[in-house]
DNA sequence: CAAAGGTTTGTTCGCGATAACATCGTGCCC
DNA sequence: GGGCACGATGTTATCGCGAACAAACCTTTG
């Protein structure tokens, strides 16, 4: 009990006793079982995060918020991966879940109902992530996809442009994806401008499916004045290959991409993209689990509605 | 007991009451406890995977590579980051073990005498990763970092290039990039050459970076006819760079990254690189864990040199 | 129909820690 | 010097499950 105490630095103990425990654990390289601990003590100080995937740019950066957030605590992220795929997404979450983290931190408000039955079953903070356009099971931090589509759309048309052709992923199970270009539609329907054309890709480098599809698409259709592309890696493709080919960006096309990835920096020109807060929204969703495991709970606001902010690099006329 | 033989599929239990159990558990939301199971049966199934940043674009490889073989089996990976911290190492190493994992998969043949300590006492597994430079503790997979850089340095010097510049990053505890840079700078002093200028970089994009870093050196050492970058990333930055520039590439000066990063392909020349067999390497760690943990222990080749090959490319002459 | 043998279900104990409470010492005060 | 308080240390029960063994229940067979 002692060595318990001293380990865990609770409950008070003589300087002596203390010094002795940590010598002799050192000596025998002893690790405590924090199976044990968990199982005794009820309290486990992980949380379990779940994302559809990792080879993406975006989520390694929310990460990266989350893990900043909980450095400062006794929690430790866990990371379980998806791959857009509910019945995976319900496997994990039910792996996860039974070994009963302390708090839920899960990509998206879409879930199967066995899922979301889990989550409400748990009795754990969870903070739906990434999106707003919908009803969490308790608390969410993202933007609305909806209307980052919407003011894209926007500021397109406003620019003057109106032959507009879409890339995207063949995704049907990214929801932000398509909650952006539904935005992004309903905004140009409500102009009387019709997408004119669209393509999809699936695997492969996006960079070089982006040159690839852009290429296809303007000897396709010539008439197009721009290009949103549901990414800003595919963007960039677009990009290096319109420059290739000598063409006036942003007179004769324009383009913009999403997310707002660090790569975009080192491009010949900056391709407009709209933030769509990564860091933050993790540093947020950590709080927010931190803040209600906190004893008594700290106050926090558990619906944050980021805005992602548009930016017009070098791809978008402004007027 | 019923209950734990039908949700662990193990013993006979009679149908009639395997579907009972299997009704209750779902009308009950009833989600087993793996830290009590853990505890009692002194199985985890869990692999810890310990890697130095997720940012990189190749380590999320490693791990699909882990994935993908572990899917296959009853374990499950988890995930620490050190940023290429030797004390963050030890202690995220020590908040694994404590979870007391089947098996450990870790980047880098140097750690910390602790670690070592603790990885040797751990009595599990234990494949060390992407380099294989030096001794293991237990097994190794990856490619030789000393040689990737030799033969790098002897295709240079082999095409005829003698004025030879290096760019990195400011990475002091990155042994790989050291041992790669060794490699390079041994074989180039053989044959008479040295690096003439070098520049190392630290945060930011690394895209910019390398677009910086490029027109930086050149303009200060405008004889250099090679620039030898520690990382595809800014590699790519430099070679953007020096298109913009209307530079003759590879006679004028060539180039050549290190990683072979799908990105590459969409960039307007295929640098000249160095596949680093990310994914292989991440299954073959996994199957060795894999193999090892099997009843009884299959047996497999523990320690594991793949070969990295050389992409010409556009960037680098060859003859 | 009893014995044997297999299948299914149940009991007990222990995993390694912590919570809660109990005990031991020491110093202080009246 | 006795009583008390408080800090330091020890005891016991418990967390939820699985291993090992025990018991109950079938089925088969001579």
């Amino acid at each position: 009990m002692t060595v318990s105490r001293v380990l865990r630095n609770r409950g008070d103990v003589s300087d002596t006793t203390r010094t002795k425990v940590l010598a002799a654990a050192k000596a025998l390289g002893y690790v405590p079982n924090k199976i044990a601990g968990a199982l005794a003590s009820n309290r486990v100080n992980l949380v379990a995060v779940i994302i559809p995937s990792l080879s993406n740019m975006v989520f390694p950066e929310v990460l990266t918020g989350i893990n900043q957030v909980l450095e400062d605590t006794e929690l430790q992220p866990v990371v379980g991966v998806t791959d857009y795929m509910p019945e995976k997404e319900e496997k994990v979450l039910y792996e996860m879940l039974s070994w009963r983290p302390s708090g839920v931190i899960i990509a998206g408000l879409e879930h199967s109902e066995a899922s979301r039955a889990m989550l409400k079953a748990a009795g754990i903070p969870v903070v739906e992530i990434m999106d707003t356009d919908g009803i969490p099971i308790d608390a969410m931090v993202g933007i609305s996809h909806r209307r980052a589509g919407r003011e894209m759309a926007s500021a397109i048309l406003k620019a003057g442009y109106r032959h507009i052709g879409f890339m995207g992923t063949k995704m049907p199970l990214d929801h932000r994806a398509r909650k952006r270009f539904e935005g992004f539609t309903e905004v140009l329907a409500k102009n009387g401008v019709e997408i004119e054309d669209r393509a999809f890709y699936s695997g492969g480098s996006a960079l070089a499916k982006g040159r690839e599809m852009t290429q296809d698409m303007l000897s396709r259709s010539p008439e197009l004045d721009f290009l949103y592309y549901s990414n800003d890696m595919i963007g960039a493709g677009g990009l290096l290959y319109l420059l290739d080919q000598g063409i006036d960006i942003p007179g004769q096309i324009g383009l913009a991409g999403f997310n707002g990835v660090e790569l975009l920096q080192g491009l010949p020109r900056q391709l407009a993209t709209m933030d769509a807060c990564r860091l933050e929204i993790g540093r947020r969703a950590a709080e927010i689990i931190a803040a209600q495991l906190s004893d008594p709970p700290d106050p926090v606001e558990t619906k944050v509605v980021l805005a992602p902010t548009i930016a017009y690099g070098d791809t978008l006329k402004r007027r």
